[in-house]
DNA sequence: CTTAGCACTCGCTTTGCCTGAGTGCCAAAA
DNA sequence: TTTTGGCACTCAGGCAAAGCGAGTGCTAAG
């Protein structure tokens, strides 16, 4: 078992990250004795340093480069050296003043977010659009486009729309379409998805349910329509930030960072693991298990609203990312959209 | 008065830009004669060449390079030198494959267009949404979100779905409501939102909408909904594919071209530009006018529905772009995509 | 345990040289 | 008059050698 870091150790490796972090240089021992009050010659901060590389908390690109943080160094200083202190009251009222709008729904609220995150922490901000299961049923209405086809628009208590074109197989009269509506928003409003789903499942398995002809047909469209889950969507903003960091000067690897982002299943995946965590997680490097997103790290946290977590929205950019900065950010920016999901329309 | 170029120019402009767009390096006199089916031997081509530079069509980066083809040789192989060829069948049929999936709502074929245009040219796809006051009107419907605030949903006869949440001075009762949706339904479907919106203006103006309290409110409501045109969006496919470039290698400008993609508005403008016209439109460098978007070209095409245009598609790529692949299926695409709306739904 | 000293390593930059592709021009050939 | 071969010239890119300097590890003294 590792033993654990002395005081020592640790305050220099927290320093040589710092450094790192600004500079995106190989740090040295003698710059840090300049520049960081560390009150050591720089031969003995050497010795500590050839410790630390080899607890493999630090690498030498090459003999005679300084140090830089390995992904397990980033961890520890994550975990235990890092101290995140809060946003000063302008900040907050900075980030605040984004939302001021009136009347703005849950989809522009979002999508600020992102942006939001993205100019404060001068990396790429991400945020997740809720999955349909965990939002509150509110309204249906069905609009007949043609004799066999409906088109299902349903909105969530938070003011989302959501639509979905569905097949019948024999028409619908506008009548029975009315009928079908009324009983949905008088049964169903109020539920979760989750609910309304489950109680189409339990109500179709009832008797009644096989005799009402209407009433089976009722559930099979809104069935159908809630049916199968879209695969989560994730709003991008700040993708250029990606381009001024010095370590993905490398195209090729910049190329597959773009690709990711454009085809966004492995940031839905990312986020989605932040989900059901409190507070602020940090994913660094090959923990997002993707290699395409080697280098990269995410700081994330989960939103909700009333009914609990709704998803998740952080920053992404590479290892050396300022998490000191960066995590109060993302955690301030969650914390008001749950604020503002939970006290709107009530 | 700029005389006609003889015959043995263009011959030789269309060889190099050929050339250049396959290689991306500048071209000399040697590798022409070679590759090109040019029976003159080199120093004939130079002098070509020298005359070529002299009216413009061609600069050489530095002494003792080859020649590239400047914005007015682009534009000059563009509309006289440029002969394009149509897609064959089984290219037709790949792309048709892509619209084959059942029940796609029209913002899921637009997105597929993207995708589409983007994989088949390798380039970058561009899809731009119609514009709300070009949709036909099918359906509105109002739901209440809290006493003061009414999400308003409305859906176009092509099946795009829109909201909009509004502020009410005074509160509204459901039986309200239902007859305000009731009357517009019954008076503006089928009208394109531009009729609506003159519509309600006229009656508006009406002595009888002065006497009618719900009248009137129903107005209010949906010409508030239908108000300020939400300022277009654009749907990008591909924008990996500039990364491969080697002419945007400086990451500085790599960099422009990525943020004004983030921004879009110029690309809502380039398109908006092509929204008129008839066949396919090619914009070179800087005719965008944008100098972010320098040493940028587009090939754009209009799409349309029942009631005339809706949008313009594309790909935008470098300057050297491979036209006479590109064209035809941009071409193919937007009239593919017309098709499809003009015969759904009827 | 700390630190000064020192030899050593090695990437980066500069310099100079060379090569080769490509040019322009001229005079001879067609 | 047009085409072509020849020739001197230019210049970017590649390569090697040299020097620089930041940084290291080790050792011995404080």
């Amino acid at each position: 078992m590792a033993k654990a870091l002395t005081d020592r150790c640790q305050q220099i490796l927290e320093a040589i990250i710092e450094e790192y972090i600004a500079t995106a240089q190989p740090v040295g021992s003698k710059a840090l004795t300049q520049n960081h009050g560390i009150r050591l010659s720089p031969a003995s901060v050497r010795n500590v340093m050839a410790e630390l590389e080899d607890l493999g908390y630090l690498v030498s690109p090459h003999t005679s480069a300084g140090r830089i943080p390995t992904e397990k160094g980033y961890r520890f200083y994550v975990d235990t050296l890092l101290r995140v202190s809060d946003l000063n009251t302008r900040q907050k009222d900075q980030i605040e003043m984004k939302y001021r709008r009136h009347g703005l729904q849950m989809a522009d609220m979002l999508r600020e977010a992102s942006r939001t995150l993205s100019s404060f922490s001068q990396h790429t901000g991400l945020v997740m659009i809720p999955r349909l299961k965990v939002t509150v049923f509110r309204h249906i209405e069905f609009v007949k486009l043609s004799p066999r086809q409906v088109l299902v628009v349903f909105v969530t208590q938070s003011g989302m729309v959501q639509n979905k074109l569905v097949e019948v197989d024999e028409e619908l009269s506008p009548s029975e379409l009315e009928q079908i509506t009324n009983y949905l928003n008088r049964t169903m409003s109020g539920m979760s998805i989750q609910e309304v789903r489950a109680r189409i499942v339990a109500e179709m398995a009832e008797e009644k349910a096989l005799y009402d002809h209407l009433l089976r047909r009722a559930f099979a469209l809104s069935s159908a329509a809630l049916g199968d889950e879209t695969d989560g969507d994730v709003i991008i903003d700040g993708t250029s930030y990606f381009l001024e960091q010095p370590e993905f000067s490398d195209l090729r690897q910049m190329k597959n960072i773009v690709q990711a982002f454009e085809q966004k299943s492995m940031l839905v995946d990312l986020l989605d693991r932040g989900t059901d965590a409190v507070g602020v997680q940090v994913i660094i490097g090959s923990e997002t298990q993707y290699h395409e997103l080697s280098g990269c790290s995410l700081i994330t946290a989960a939103y909700s609203g009333k009914r609990g977590n709704l998803g998740t929205l952080g920053v992404i950019g590479p290892n050396r990312m300022p998490y000191s900065t960066i995590i109060p950010i993302v955690d301030y920016t969650a914390n008001l959209i749950s604020r503002l999901l939970d006290t709107e329309n009530d």
